[in-house]
DNA sequence: TTATTTTATTAGGCAAGGCTAATTTATATA
DNA sequence: TATATAAATTAGCCTTGCCTAATAAAATAA
């Protein structure tokens, strides 16, 4: 018996890496509405779910008292992850999608069932340690590297940094990131916070000086300024955003 | 309004597939139950989904008369079968999956919906024109390179040829290939034939002589003695099997 | 050309994964 | 604490894609 005994369909799949992302990586108890809302779908098709995935024994779910994957699902979450991410390098890297564009395709070829397709994958694109956004990809046997990220809010003034990801990950974010000529490896320096209404100035090396919301500032995860800007823990070297 | 304009299920999309090879290359008519035995179900599912896809205008199809794809069909049919092939490659090229491996996964692969993918894949794959089992990749205008291409059991005694694919796509004619040492490319010279049973006593390059089966020479393509040896019109050179 | 056999179609159901509306529990508020 | 609100659950339906059994139509054989 392997350690995924029948496989999972698309949808369930879905439901357990939701589960693992917004129980901070599956430690913590979340309700049917968080899940629904995440899943774009209606609490009640959640109950439904849940009481198969308490079936197949991949969540613990008591009536109104949350829900919290097991070992077994959060081994399965974390190697949907890991597909997820590695096909995201894949999109990127092999064939030059932008930063924008590889998650809603690696929604789709995360789902792909194969043995050794994840860590063959893995090996073709040289054992990256983090995706396209700065995620860090779980290796074969579910460990994650531990990323040093803040957001650009909490880095001081006058003080430069790196980013290395995103907090949200919406395609308008990113659209914007672009025009902004922002990817990751990109130094930015954090001029000046407005405390009016918590804009910073920034200066991007390559671009000049703008000035962007506490909400943008808020979601740009970058590596803070005591570690040593950040190169060593990127797979990436800095690019630009295509 | 795109040529696609709303996207296939899988499970139509492998009907279109189906009817596609069924009726060589979607010109002849074809009936529900050989699509059932193709795809594994009954009759009755067939003709309800037959209805649907008339519905959409992908199929022709009247009543106890056969089934045929229509314009539109056709066109979502070669794309299916393009991506197919491009991913076979793919995983035979770039994540080392043997010849009998590529085939299941690709028809996983082959449903990931994107409007850019199989041409960026097409290009990052250097613009292959067959795929890993001999057969012909359809442009992204659906053209398709003609191959000229015999059964072994048709190549006259004392002559040579070339392996370019093959009828029977089964893993167990892959593996028993594999086991003989014979792949893509591998040169042949077709010693002796036997009246009896048909049986062929063939000499393979590399290895030495072996008897094999009418059965096995029915369904291993070759390119005919006459052709300039087939190097042409192989995307691939010869190279042994993993 | 009639009888038999094979193939195709229809009728009626089932499981998965959704939904809406109704109901029950929890939580928050007065 | 009693009440109002919000969240969770259940009941009852729907669509997709499949199935079996019954029926109709074609093809074949007598
Ligand atoms: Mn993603
Ligand atoms: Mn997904
Ligand atoms: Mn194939
Ligand atoms: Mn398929």
């Amino acid at each position: 018996m392997s350690i995924i005994s029948h496989s999972q369909t698309n949808s369930e799949e879905n439901y357990l890496k939701v589960i693992y992302h917004l129980g901070n990586e599956g430690k913590t108890k979340i309700s049917p509405t968080s899940i629904s809302e995440a899943l774009n779908n209606n609490p009640a098709s959640v109950v439904d779910m849940l009481k198969k995935l308490v079936d197949k024994k991949l969540i613990q779910y008591e009536k109104s008292k949350g829900v919290r994957l097991t070992g077994k699902g959060m081994k399965i979450a974390l190697l949907i992850v890991r597909r997820h991410r590695l096909w995201e390098v894949f999109l990127l890297e092999k064939l030059e999608y932008s930063w924008d564009e590889v998650h809603e395709i690696a929604e789709q070829l995360e789902h792909v069932h194969n043995p050794e397709l994840a860590d063959r994958l893995d090996k073709f694109l040289g054992f990256p340690q983090y995706d396209p956004h700065g995620d860090p990809i779980p290796t074969a046997s579910g460990e994650m590297a531990d990323i040093h990220k803040t957001i650009l809010s909490e880095v001081a003034e006058g003080k430069a940094c790196q980013v290395v990801g995103v907090k949200d990950t919406s395609s308008s974010f990113l659209q914007y990131l672009k025009k902004l000529d922002i990817g990751i490896g990109t130094k930015i320096t954090l001029v000046e916070k407005i405390p009016f209404d918590g804009s910073v100035i920034i200066s991007i090396k390559s671009g000049g000086k703008t000035t962007v919301s506490k909400m943008f500032a808020d979601n740009l995860l970058v590596a803070p300024p005591s570690l040593p800007q950040g190169e060593e823990h990127l797979h990436y070297s800095p690019r630009k955003i295509k």
